[in-house]
DNA sequence: TAGATTGTTAATCGATTAACAATC
DNA sequence: TAGATTGTTAATCGATTAACAATC
């Protein structure tokens, strides 16, 4: 008998971890070996008592007294998030937001490998960015059967979206990360979808300026 | 004596507005004219009494009966977001990133207009990326002083975007759309501060991946 | 031991969901 | 009128905060 593995840590919880993987990073940086949940408070805006009910999620974590060691912290946070899992990705779609993120974000610091990239425009199609040359989408589904796709970046034009992410679940693609614009709707409960979406956020933005 | 507008609507359901409006404008070029709370539900995976209540904090959105009216809601939430408000910002940093923002988001679809680009690189300033001409960053402070600055987009690398917070908050910019990795720390509750995280995004995606 | 600070239970607060009267 | 569907109050659920015993 098989039993789902329920995750029972609260997604709100989650969406903290990688906050304070970074700050205890940065404070590991400036050389600091110890910090209280006090002090954590200043550093990251989350109150003291709800860092410690975080942590307390997984475990002890500090020693009482003397607050939480930094090192042992940042490796066990980092184990949590499973940064030392290796993870393949391809992209689809190299424009300027396709080319800015294979030249410059650190897919490896975060557990993750691009392994190729493809585009639709004669223009891109081979040329090479970051040591990856750029496929045709013709050659999508050939790749796929020949090597394991664990999440696909999109950063397609609105319209051809919708079309490609269809075409990588029946592929076997099991988890997105979209840069678009779109909506993915209700796809089954099985594939995962991370969105960030730059227009919701400058919406929100300016909300703000207008009500605060 | 002036009374704080406080806020009395909740950030989370601020967050999902730009969400209806997106979805209320692809449902508007569809064709479709009218649609129930049921309906909405099912386009955007947000319960129905969910969505009836949202609308409810800004008074009366729908027909009984009837549902609600697409053209007339998309105006109405537009204008809560200020969509229609016009304001001003300028991006700091034009690497691939900074590029890509430049170059296709619709900032002006999103009631902003994109007025200047500073960049510190020699082989950036000058160039002109969608009819702007990137400035040297030595140009900021005179700029700011002739120019109203409602946003400062940031794109810069890590270790510079502290100091160039601190000189743009001293410039008097209030709103900052942060793309870099860097937590700006507790600045004047009269900051706003609106992060977009691509390695937080990144990890609660392995997250998920590793635990779903 | 005294002071500090965690881990964890209990209390509070807020957001989501259920229910239903109002009304098209 | 009957059916549909909103607007809104009440109930539930979950997350944040407070409190404090455990312990370094």
């Amino acid at each position: 008998m098989t039993i789902l593995k329920k995750n029972s840590v609260s997604d709100a919880v989650i969406r903290r971890l990688p906050r304070y993987l970074h700050k205890l990073t940065e404070l590991y940086e400036r050389g600091i070996e110890n910090a209280s949940s006090n002090f954590l408070m200043e550093e990251l805006n989350i109150s003291a008592t709800g860092i410690r009910q975080d942590f307390c999620n997984f475990g002890e974590f500090g020693q009482r007294g003397c607050g939480y060691n930094i090192t042992k912290m940042r490796a066990r946070i980092g184990h949590i998030l499973g940064i030392d899992e290796e993870r393949h990705l391809i992209i689809i779609g190299v424009d300027d937001l396709g080319h800015a993120l294979l030249q410059n974000f650190p897919f490896e610091q975060n557990g993750f490998r691009l392994e190729a990239a493809f585009d639709i425009s004669q223009s891109v199609v081979g040329t090479s960015v970051h040591g990856i040359t750029v496929k045709p989408m013709t050659e999508l589904e050939r790749y796929a059967q020949h090597h394991e796709i664990d999440v696909a970046v999109l950063t397609t034009p609105q319209v051809a979206t919708q079309d490609i992410v269809t075409k990588l679940i029946e592929l076997g693609v099991r988890a997105f990360w979209n840069f678009t614009n779109v909506e993915v709707p209700s796809v089954d409960s099985d594939v995962l979808l991370e969105n960030i979406n730059f227009a919701d956020s400058i919406l929100h933005l300016k909300y703000r300026i207008l009500n605060d």
